[in-house]
DNA sequence: TCTGGGGTCCTAGGACCC
DNA sequence: TCTGGGGTCCTAGGACCC
């Protein structure tokens, strides 16, 4: 049996903990620049915010309510995701940390308890250690596990923990879960799904297993032996390592002059280089891209990006800021108006220096293992004293800030701004 | 008249996840 | 005025290899 652990909107439950004046309240928080919903509590559920809406068309009925709104504080949010993790893999060692706020563990060595009142445990433990509310399902697969996740948030009844164990509760929720919502099949599918009459999670895993191998190929046939109780994904213990990795942002106004996406550009180069090294893998290519509003209607659009391969993988800031750059200076228009930029880095090598080759004819004068000591020089003094404490000049925010107006304290990651308690 | 068979690698696009 | 950010996997098709 598998289960699956799910923090109930994480990230309003972050905000609560410290702020316990919220419980009770509808309160959301914001994606990145304010713009749209992405965690909501279950009073700004009931007020009909819908997940991932912008803000803007929503200005009355918040006001009306008076709803908490906060910008989104990652640090904050990372740390007591660790937290819950820390708590659960002590009740269950063997854990497969799924996102941030979910997990799925592997109930082998629990065969013989009672895996509700496991269950209850770990949502109780999670709630005194931590505050954050969470959720959980069980199953003898993932995928019903995620699902049995699902009826426990969503049917009250079940009190935020729900075991589907013999085949005919599995059978009778399954008809509970709409076909859309089954993990791994998503909106398109949904769509598809329902157009042949497939409405709920039962439908589908009673269809014809060729004609759904068919259609949605290899990952749809799985989803469907899943649902059918056939094991096919096991726990991911240690995680894979990341393929691409990408720093990206809107702007909260306009961004019109090279120099200013030059200091966009370059701060995100920065940051996607600090991620390879906490990745510990050597990229080859470097892509920079761009874009003008979408949403706008009125003006014209511009588009574009371009990958540039660097001749040889590394991760140095140095050398990838500088590609990103001259990637930007091919691709920037003058004339436009842009919101969005971004710096994705692919084409990794694992491990320096077995499979990164250095070039023979590299003239910037600094050795692979120089520049690999500067950056760890870096990375400790910005560990210690903070980010941002030594970078790279263009790494400004002169000219393209985002919007963050609701921004709570990082309670947990910053001394600075530790909770005061009055006694 | 008639033109094989078996591969790999890469990329773009479309789906999915949180 | 105003619409996020960061990932994964799969497939088809083209280019290339012998």
């Amino acid at each position: 049996m598998f289960a699956l652990m799910d923090c109930n909107n994480f990230y309003v439950s972050c905000e609560r903990v410290f702020n316990p004046a919220l419980y009770g309240r509808p309160v959301v928080v914001l994606s990145n620049n304010d713009g749209c919903f992405i965690s909501r509590s279950r009073e700004a559920k009931a007020l009909g915010l819908p997940m991932g809406a912008p803000v803007f068309k929503y200005r009355e009925l918040i006001k009306k309510h008076d709803v908490a709104m906060f910008s989104p504080n990652f640090p904050l949010y990372g740390d007591m995701s660790s937290r819950v993790m820390h708590t659960l893999g002590e009740l269950l060692p063997d854990i497969e940390i799924y996102s941030i706020d979910e997990a799925f563990a592997d109930l082998q060595e629990f065969g013989r308890y009672d895996l509700e009142q496991l269950a209850q445990k770990v949502c109780l433990t999670i709630r005194r250690n931590t505050g954050i509310p969470v959720s959980v399902g069980v199953g003898p697969t993932k995928t019903l596990a995620k699902a049995a996740n699902y009826l426990a948030k969503k049917d009250t009844r079940y009190h935020g923990v729900c075991v589907l164990e013999n085949g005919i509760s599995v059978r009778e929720a399954l008809g509970n879960v709409p076909v859309e919502d089954v993990w791994g099949i998503g909106r398109a599918y949904g769509r598809f799904l329902r157009t042949h009459s497939l409405t709920t999670a039962l439908d589908f895993s009673r269809a014809r297993p060729a004609w759904v191998r068919r259609h949605m190929h290899s990952t749809g046939a799985r989803v469907q032996q899943e649902l059918n109780g056939e094991s096919c994904l096991a726990l991911e213990q240690v995680r894979p390592s990341k393929q691409s990795i990408c720093t990206s942002r809107s702007f909260g106004t306009m961004v019109r002059t090279r120099e200013d996406l030059e200091h966009a550009v370059g701060s995100f180069a920065s940051k996607c280089a600090l991620k390879l090294r906490r990745e510990g893998v050597y990229a080859g290519l470097v892509t920079v891209f761009l874009c003008t509003d979408a949403c706008d209607r009125r003006s014209d659009h511009y588009r574009e990006s371009r990958t540039a391969a660097m001749p040889f993988a590394t991760q140095s800031t140095l050398r990838i800021v500088r590609y990103a750059l001259d990637i930007l200076k091919v691709i920037f228009r003058d004339g436009y108006a842009y919101k969005k930029a971004g710096v994705i880095l692919d084409g990794f090598s694992p491990a320096f220096p077995s499979s990164v080759t250095p070039s023979l004819f590299d003239g910037d004068g600094t050795s692979a293992a120089d520049s690999q000591a500067l950056m760890q020089a870096i990375d400790t003094i910005n560990f210690r004293y903070g980010s941002g404490t030594l970078r790279l000049a263009v790494e400004s925010q002169s000219g393209w800030k985002q919007r963050q107006e609701k921004l709570s304290q990082r309670y947990t990651t910053c001394w600075e701004e530790i909770i005061q308690v009055r006694a």
